[in-house]
DNA sequence: TTCGGTGGATTTTTT
DNA sequence: ATCCACCGAA
């Protein structure tokens, strides 16, 4: 770029600047136009379409770095969003390094972590207290399953991840209990039993002081809506709002957006009881709401499932209007083959706005394409391939390995244990959903919030105690009695009329949890030593006997068990020291909302095994996507989903666009999956990736002419892929191996070589007429009749219900139909 | 109350 | 294949 001296046309809010040198001229060193564009414009709304690998995370690091630079906002006044806490640990890191430490008071955090620091502030305000519990997935299913339980909900058909997602959904839409029953059919006794369940859900948390995931944001609107007072001061102080991957923001998400960047003072009610009206001198800009920078890539958009909005940013300039866009098109990560191929595959989503990545670093490698006779055999490929990339000088920590479900590492596992190939898997079992982990941290919450009381019962007989369900049942009942919470009913174990041995128990747990508070939440006011946490939870276990009766068990795996605990404890010293006043409640927060993924990247000098929807926002030199098969990706269950072939369209090509020099493609002729192997057929997407871009190694047609299913991964030792120049897919060759001879070269990337043809070109239904009572046919499930038609143009749905396989959803213009 | 056995369901993705 | 819920025996 040599347009360094063009003239910007650009009027900074906080006054004239000086002729002559921009105060953050440097920041935009290297940067193309669109991208200074981003960086320097001043406004109330931006919105930054950023293809993948346009330079994005450099964009928004510099354009913070210029607001404070330019001295249009100070930190304290900037709120930075991002994804995942990793991202945000990122951008804090590279805001530093660009302006230094007056990164200090900005908040750059994701929406749930900023919204549980509001939460703790305001906590007060309705109900709750500062030391909530934040529930996790697994805590809300617990208690939706004790909820379901109770209310026989199963009867009607309802399981516990059913309800749960169902509640998870209506609150991301911002419904409660009582919005949703206005709404409901409630003649339906399945609707009444659900509304009530989510209404003792809601209640259940209040109760235990607690928020779930979606309530953490979904309560901060509440409460901003609630108390306009409350909004208008983080109005007041958050004057720039930036949020990266706006495409996959829900609406929640999008009402709290909408929500701060409200001008402070628009929406005070006519304030009832006269409370104390806050007049304000007119500084400046006090009326204008915040100005909002957002950052996304609709094609990136791989979160639906989860309540994601698309529309969000797609409408993004009617929300905003007067909005600046800014395109970022030019990809400064891959080679253009590969970007060749993620353009192709995505143009096959219908509407979507065009967009065409591109970049100047030539075409590079092709893509290679590799079929293995099974997921071994395919991920034997991998392992060799990964082998020889590291000989070519590539190193391991610059290569990945994509799987669509979490299920397919374990044959990668496998395989690159035997073959000594250092991997590390990104944000696969959680340490922190480790039974004993949770079980760990149940102690703490214990102590942190005694009202909740599914921490409290979770460690009730952990270790063993003799306290079974009937005990805490009897505990459950004199809590009630009494009016008093589970947790001080403990306190009074010879009230509750159980054996001696039993009540000992009760007063031994009891005795060990107030010694551990006195520890950790000291009454007197004063505070905790920083290693109050650690000590304390290393008391809890110890105490308890849990580690004893961990390390006095027979079972293998408790050993583990015991070292998983110890890395707990060393957790909480670390944090102790990066934390010196961090409280028992900082740190639960912050195990809570940190995922493994968060790991920076000690992956080092190993490759790197993750989902392709762990991938988002990473990239490397080299990218092996696994298990390219029907089914799989896209996934099964998203092909009765309206969108859902698309979402996996766009998730493959987010998996794609991660490479910068090598691309593979592999998948396998069989997989096993519940013990039993299935075949599989090779995945449209490939076939949507022009051939002339792809090398097969050994395509599908290579495999499935020679009938072989055998899987030799387990003892077959192969030439690596210096020797395996092009082989053919004769029929005759033998399988891809080490004592074959080259054949003359031949590429075999011919579309014939598909065994299992899938329609190559997309279906297009758009016209098609279809109306209740039609009777059609479709490939897989056969013929049904059309029940209902909803939805517009391209989005038209069928409701069907089919003879064989009962009511499916459809889209009709691509849906693999006739009309008979 | 605990333990061990059996049968059934289970795998989409995550803050 | 693996995990879980449920059942009956100690």
């Amino acid at each position: 770029m040599t347009d360094a001296n063009q003239p910007y046309i650009v009027v900074p809010a906080g006054g004239p600047q000086q002729a002559g040198v921009r105060p953050d001229e440097d920041l935009l060193e290297g940067l193309n136009r669109p991208q200074r564009d981003a960086v320097t414009f001043r406004g109330q709304a931006l919105l930054i379409v950023a293809g993948a690998g346009s330079g994005k995370t450099s964009v928004l690091t510099r354009r913070v770095a210029s607001l404070l630079r330019t001295k249009d906002a100070w930190p304290s006044q900037i709120l930075a969003i991002t994804f995942t806490n990793k991202a945000a640990g990122e951008m804090r890191e590279r805001v530093s390094q660009l302006i230094g430490d007056r990164a200090q008071g900005m908040w750059i955090s994701t929406f749930h972590s900023a919204c549980v620091r509001i939460l703790r502030r305001e906590a007060e305000q309705f109900g709750f207290t500062k030391s909530f519990t934040i529930y996790d997935s697994g805590d809300s299913r617990a208690l939706i399953k004790r909820l379901v339980k109770e209310h026989e909900a199963d009867t009607y058909g309802m399981t516990p991840s059913g309800v749960m997602s169902r509640i998870s959904k209506l609150k991301n839409e911002l419904a409660d209990a009582e919005s949703y029953a206005r709404s409901a059919n409630m003649t339906d006794p399945a609707e009444r039993i659900f509304v009530e369940l989510f209404a003792d859900y809601q209640r259940s948390l209040q109760k235990a002081n607690a928020f779930d995931f979606d309530d953490l944001i979904g309560q901060v609107v509440y409460l901003f809506r609630a108390f306009p007072q409350v909004a208008d001061s983080y109005r007041r102080r958050f004057r720039h709002i930036l949020v990266d991957e706006y495409q996959d923001t829900n609406h929640a998400q999008y009402a709290l957006i909408r929500e701060l960047t409200r001008p402070p003072g628009s929406d005070a009610p006519p304030m009832a009881g006269g409370g104390g009206m806050m007049i304000f001198d007119a500084e400046p800009d006090a009326e204008d709401g915040a100005s909002l920078t957002v950052v996304g890539d609709s094609d990136q958009s791989i979160y639906a499932f989860r309540g994601a909005d698309i529309r969000n940013i797609t409408e993004f300039e009617r929300d905003y209007p007067g909005a600046k866009v800014v395109l970022l098109e030019q990809n400064y990560r891959s080679t253009q083959n590969i970007l060749n191929a993620a353009n192709a595959v995505i143009s096959h989503n219908f509407d979507r706005k065009d967009k065409k990545l591109w970049t100047d670093v030539g075409e590079g490698e092709k893509i290679i394409g590799f079929t293995g006779y099974s997921q071994h055999d395919e991920a034997q490929f991998v392992a060799d391939e990964t082998e020889a990339l590291r000989k070519a000088g590539i190193d391991y920590s610059q290569m990945a390995v994509f799987y669509r479900t979490n299920s397919q590492s374990r044959a990668l596992e496998e395989i690159f244990i035997r073959s000594a190939v250092p991997y590390k898997i990104m944000g696969g079992t959680k340490f922190y959903e480790r039974a004993e982990i949770k079980d760990a941290l149940a102690y703490l919450v214990a102590v942190a919030n005694p009202a909740d009381e599914m921490a409290v019962r979770r460690i009730l007989n952990k270790p063993r105690r003799g306290i079974g369900d009937v005990t805490e049942t009897a505990i459950a009942r004199y809590a009630a009695d009494e009016g008093i919470t589970f947790r001080d009913a403990l306190a009074n174990a010879s009230a509750l009329g159980v054996g001696p041995k039993i009540q000992a128990g009760i007063a031994h747990l009891d005795a060990v949890l107030a010694e551990a508070s006195a520890l950790m939440v000291p009454s007197t006011g004063e505070l905790p030593p920083p290693t109050a946490v650690a000590d304390g939870l290393q008391l809890l276990l110890s105490k308890t006997g849990y580690t004893d009766a961990l390390r006095a068990s027979r079972d293998p795996q408790d050993e583990a068990r015991v070292e998983n605990l110890d890395e707990l404890v060393a957790v909480a010293r670390e944090f102790a020291r990066n934390n010196p006043e961090g409280t028992i409640v900082d740190f639960l927060t912050e195990v809570a909302l940190v995922s493994d993924a968060d790991d920076l990247e000690d992956a080092s000098g190993s490759v790197s095994l993750m989902t392709m929807h762990t991938a988002k926002g990473l990239e490397y030199d080299a990218v092996f996507v696994t298990g390219v098969e029907e089914d799989l990706i896209p996934h099964r269950i998203s092909a009765n989903e309206p969108g859902g072939p698309q979402e996996e369209r766009r998730l493959f090509y987010v998996g794609v666009t991660r490479a910068r020099k090598r691309l593979y493609l592999s998948l396998a002729m069989t997989r096993a999956q519940f013990g039993e192997v299935t075949v599989a057929m090779p995945s449209r997407f490939l076939q949507e990736i022009p051939t002339e871009l792809m090398h097969w190694r050994q395509s599908p047609g290579d495999v499935n002419s020679r009938g072989g299913t055998q899987s030799r991964a387990l003892n077959a030792r192969r030439g690596g892929p210096g020797s395996s120049g092009g082989f053919g897919g004769g029929g005759n060759t033998g399988r891809y191996g080490a004592d074959l001879v080259p054949l003359p070269r031949r590429e075999s990337s011919d579309i014939s070589k598909f065994a299992n043809r899938i329609p190559a070109k997309v279906r297009d239904n758009g016209d098609m007429e279809l109306g209740p009572g039609d009777r059609i046919r479709h490939d897989d499930f056969g013929e049904g009749k059309v029940d209902l038609v909803t939805g517009e143009g391209a989005k038209r749905v069928a409701h069907v219900r089919f003879d064989r396989v009962g009511a499916k959803k459809l889209l009709i213009k691509i849906a693999p139909i006739e009309k008979l």
